[in-house]
RNA sequence: GUGGGUAUGGCGCAGUUGGCUAGCGCGCCAGAUUGUGGCUCUGGAGGCCGAGGGUUCGAGUCCCUCUAUCCACC
């Protein structure tokens, strides 16, 4: 039950309410890929950081250590000790960012796995049925993320393949839930839209997909080498046409910038690789911009990442001593940067929140916006 | 002491029969990274080629002396 609680302009405040318990949006989900958030990040870790839906991949987990493993270990809430909302994602990227190792057809994808190499055949209902044995609160649908530099011609017929996918995922979808030995009967599935940068392809998606009735809509195949300005466009353009009675979700997005303006376009659930990649290269979030941690400036610097942050590195730890972790390759600078970076996205989500409480989402904005453009010692790239 | 080897950027090494602005790996200094293969990629700084002398149009490369260091033998 997803209930919009205020909105300013098109950005929404609202809630999701799922079996594994309330989601308050915007929010930003923690990408934790093999149900583990990279860093050695703990469930536990998680609670302490705001985190409110961790996010695992389908074909990650199906080649490794198996869904059915994890279904036999009661499913992935019990497996990784982890009782909040999960989000899956269906393996559709995958189609994209492991492009070398795989065939696109009709009935689905055959893949190469990344780990041994062995033959793997994921379509519609192969990801539904993985995701239904992961037993996650939300499952995404199968879709196609064409590259950004496509041709139009591609786009539409690759488009019209993930619509018809859609179809097949929601029909298996329905079916899985409906089974006795199911763990997850309430299992929630969130279509998703394509086009790349073509308006009029996203709009007849959108539309199209609008029909089918699922859960939720993303918007997917952004951030993929097209611009900001771009990306912001396709989101300008697309989401009017997509159910504003669903949750919008934009798929793999991405700065705090990026965030704060698709919040303001309409968009409430995010999940990027950024807080944790970023983390475990040292580059550090804050709201005076991002820094580096590898930069010889701070080889002596005894302020923690940012003046004020409660989070478990902030409170405790100079930026020289996390600097000289990274340098030595300890786990515990890498598990340190990722939650400073995690706290500093989930706390910023929770500040847009308040904001749209308050009814002053665009002073805000601009407020965080200007304070991490400040020029200086930070970059201004955020 | 004798015989042999080695001395090239912070470290480890390449440098062909002497020939253009001396390379490589690691490290260092920066930068990329958007539904994650703890990766990868891209730039950059840094060298009186142990010291001195000689041969040559030209020497990191050849010759002599010295110094340092390693190995073997007495």
């Amino acid at each position: 039950m997803y209930r919009i609680l205020t909105t300013e302009g098109r950005a929404k405040r609202a809630q999701l309410e799922t079996v594994h318990g309330t989601i308050q949006t915007p929010v930003f989900m923690n990408v934790g890929t093999v149900a583990a958030i990279k860093g050695a990040v703990s469930t536990e870790d998680l609670e302490g950081i705001k985190t409110q839906v961790e996010l695992s991949n389908t074909y990650h987990l199906h080649v490794r250590p198996g869904d059915k493993i994890i279904k036999k270990m009661g499913g992935l809430h019990k497996f990784m000790s982890w009782n909040k909302p999960i989000l899956t994602d269906s393996g559709g990227f995958q189609v994209f960012s492991l492009a070398s190792l795989r065939k696109i057809k009709e009935e689905g994808v055959y893949f190469n796995s990344h780990v041994d190499g062995r033959k793997i055949f994921m379509g519609p209902e192969e990801s539904m049925r993985i995701q239904s044995n992961l037993a996650s609160t939300i499952a995404m649908a199968f879709d196609e993320c064409p590259s950004s530099v496509a041709d139009r011609h591609y786009v539409e017929a690759s488009v019209a393949r993930t619509a018809r996918w859609l179809e097949r995922c929601k029909t298996e979808m329905n079916r899985l839930n409906g089974l006795e030995d199911t763990i997850n009967k309430k299992q929630l599935l969130f279509g998703i839209n394509q086009g790349a940068v073509f308006d009029d392809i996203r709009i007849d998606h959108a539309k199209r997909i609008a029909e089918m009735e699922c859960d939720g809509y993303a918007l997917g195949g952004l951030a993929v080498g097209e611009s900001h300005e771009q990306m912001y466009h396709v989101i300008d353009e697309t989401v009017p046409y997509l159910p504003q009675d669903k949750p919008t979700y934009l798929m793999g997005v991405g700065t705090p910038a990026n965030i704060l303006e698709a919040v303001e376009r309409g968009v409430d659930f995010f999940d990027c690789v950024y807080p944790t990649r970023n983390g475990r290269h040292g580059h550090l979030y804050t709201n005076q911009g991002k820094i580096n941690l590898f930069n010889a400036r701070y080889e002596l610097d005894e302020r923690p990442i940012e003046e004020g942050c409660v989070c478990p590195a902030c409170r405790r730890y100079s930026r020289a001593y996390i600097r000289h972790l990274l340098k030595a390759k300890e786990m515990l600078g890498m598990r340190l940067c990722v939650l400073h970076n995690l706290y500093f996205y989930n706390t910023m989500m929770e500040e847009i929140r308040e904001a749209l409480d308050q009814g002053d989402f665009a002073a805000y904005k601009k407020r965080k916006l200007d304070g991490m453009c400040q020029s200086g010692e930070n970059s201004a790239e955020i």
